[in-house]
DNA sequence: TCCAATTATACTCTACCTGAATATAAGGCG
DNA sequence: CGCCTTATATTCAGGTAGAGTATAATTGGA
């Protein structure tokens, strides 16, 4: 502690208290029924790039990264985390690497320029997210037994316990419901298990579980950025920030499902969103949908100005 | 933008992409039905000091810092936000300062050591935010007109309208609800309207409101930590790391009635609690309640280890 | 001693919210 | 025309939350 205190008189000029400040960015869009993030190059990279002076602020330099990297000029955008993890820096930097990561919802079309950032699914790196048409095999076939291999070679009673617990919970094994929001977390027990590839670089162990991994710690981030949305698509009206001008409730629905990685009981969904009065027809009505022709509805921007005191929510409120 | 990547491309070696990096925490404790915040010396300070190179992670360096310099180790910890405004680093200084917050939640009792540390009331810094004793009168005597007047002093109609349009929701004006989770969106409302001091710092103009202020941004930390903690107590029971190991229920409802600044009903509140099953009887009765003797609980611990599946959730639901 | 004040604990009632199922409407298409 | 598909409306039961009321067990004082 006395050496900690030493460095902080020593402010002006050693690099002990200085650090590379890196802004990424979770740039989430929906189409075709498919949540998708924004990479840059093919290497499954995050949009990101270091905060410098001239930013006036956090999120104009996130926004002028994010923009120059992949033509999107961003919206909405919220702060998720901040991660300072030692294994960031390279072994080479004397310096400390901090990492401040947002989420951006956006849509594919507002693309303003062409450029070497491409969509790619969510679920492509997290196959075990998508329980839209039940568990996928692979959870039961791959992740359960791994997982529970992993809880019975720990060396006491206790930790086997508390191991088989909390896999049981993350993934809802047993009797347990699964809950969508805990993409993080199940995230981070796959890691500790070293299921995941990030988990063993360097390694010669067992291979990974399945789904891409990512650059240094970016699917931490993503995953970081999936649990936040999936928990506030459930109290604020964010996923009309996917949404084009014009839609067809299912068509939201199907936007809520594709993000929360679930399926929702459609009378209810449009009961909630019309008794919160999220949407107003706009008068139209498209025949795109193969059967009766539907209504078509525009956000209520209205609600944000109501304030958070009303409804203003979604469903998906308890499994 | 051309600018913004040439700086990239320079990382190695100048100051532009280099910060300094604080670490700020916002520990509470509830004592004498009072929530109180951790404060250094005698100038309303948080407890922070510089992220270090030996500090293994960002909640070490933190842990470290507030244990140094208040004595209090501490326990429950969570990230609030992480803050970058130019006006945070002096004029002098070439470099730009990051600030890290965290909220603590703690006892009074944990105290290991004298320090030069002193616990100070929220609602010294926030007198508005106190609605136990229904809407304090300096909110309608006080800010009211005041936010009224700031509100008439806009160019336009429109902002004049949108002005007493986010005062009456923050504030809950009219016959609108109080929402005591939008601490800080008061906070920025008032700095807004410069009726906070540290809005009018260099200013020579029409004095605060009051509350006390606190060193830079501070009480704008202090007011983040409290509205996550005000929301935060509804869906997860973090409450208890504010209790003593035994407690009656009427305690318990008085240290949530401290946080959210409003009073709760009672038989809503006990039957929340039990329905949940969040505590167990110790077997034990206290008598120094005045009336009949009550029950002494305790928390259930395993209901962490039950997992974020079932409610393990306060009420307050919605006023 | 016994009453009054104080607090603890238990019970009830109603409105609303939620999950789930069912019924009817309006298009396309062979 | 009749069938398939999707849209839209309605109903029912269980649970939750707000609010009010009743009874129990102490202390302190008349």
């Amino acid at each position: 502690m006395d050496q900690a205190k030493g460095t902080r008189k020593s402010r002006a000029g050693g690099k002990a208290d200085t650090a590379k400040v890196d802004l990424t960015a979770v740039v989430v869009a929906v189409s075709n029924n498919e949540p998708c993030v924004l990479t840059i190059g093919q290497t499954d990279t995050l949009p990101s790039g270091p905060l410098a002076l001239e930013h006036r602020s956090l999120q104009s330099g996130l926004r002028t990264w994010v923009e120059e990297q992949t033509g999107h000029p961003l919206g909405y955008i919220e702060q998720l985390y901040t991660f300072a993890d030692r294994d960031r820096a390279g072994a080479e930097l004397e310096r400390r690497v901090i990492s401040i990561s947002y989420l951006a919802l956006t849509r594919k079309e507002h693309a303003t320029a062409p450029s070497r950032s491409s969509w790619q699914s969510w679920y492509d790196y997290f196959p075990w997210e998508d329980h839209r048409a039940g568990t996928p095999p692979m959870v039961s076939d791959l992740l359960r037994p791994r997982l529970i291999e992993w809880a019975e070679s720990a060396d006491d009673d206790a930790t086997r316990l508390e191991r088989r617990r909390r896999a049981a919970i993350a993934f809802g094994f047993g009797d347990r419901p699964w809950n969508e929001d805990l993409t993080l977390k199940r995230y981070e027990l796959l890691y500790e298990a070293a299921l995941v590839e990030e988990a063993m670089r360097g390694s010669t162990l067992p291979p990974p579980v399945g789904g891409k991994s990512m650059v240094s710690d970016h699917r931490r981030i993503l995953a970081t950025g999936i649990s936040r949305l999936r928990s506030k698509i459930k109290y604020r009206p964010v996923v009309f920030e996917l949404m084009p001008p014009a839609f067809t409730l299912l068509q939201l629905q199907r936007t809520v499902e594709a993000l929360a990685g679930r399926l929702i009981h459609k009378p209810n969904f449009r009961r909630l969103i019309e008794q919160h009065q999220l949407v107003e027809e706009t008068g139209e009505t498209s025949t795109e949908t193969g059967g009766r022709p539907a209504k078509l509805y525009r956000f209520r921007h209205a609600v944000l100005e109501e304030g958070e005191v009303a409804g203003a929510k979604l469903p998906l409120s308890r499994a």
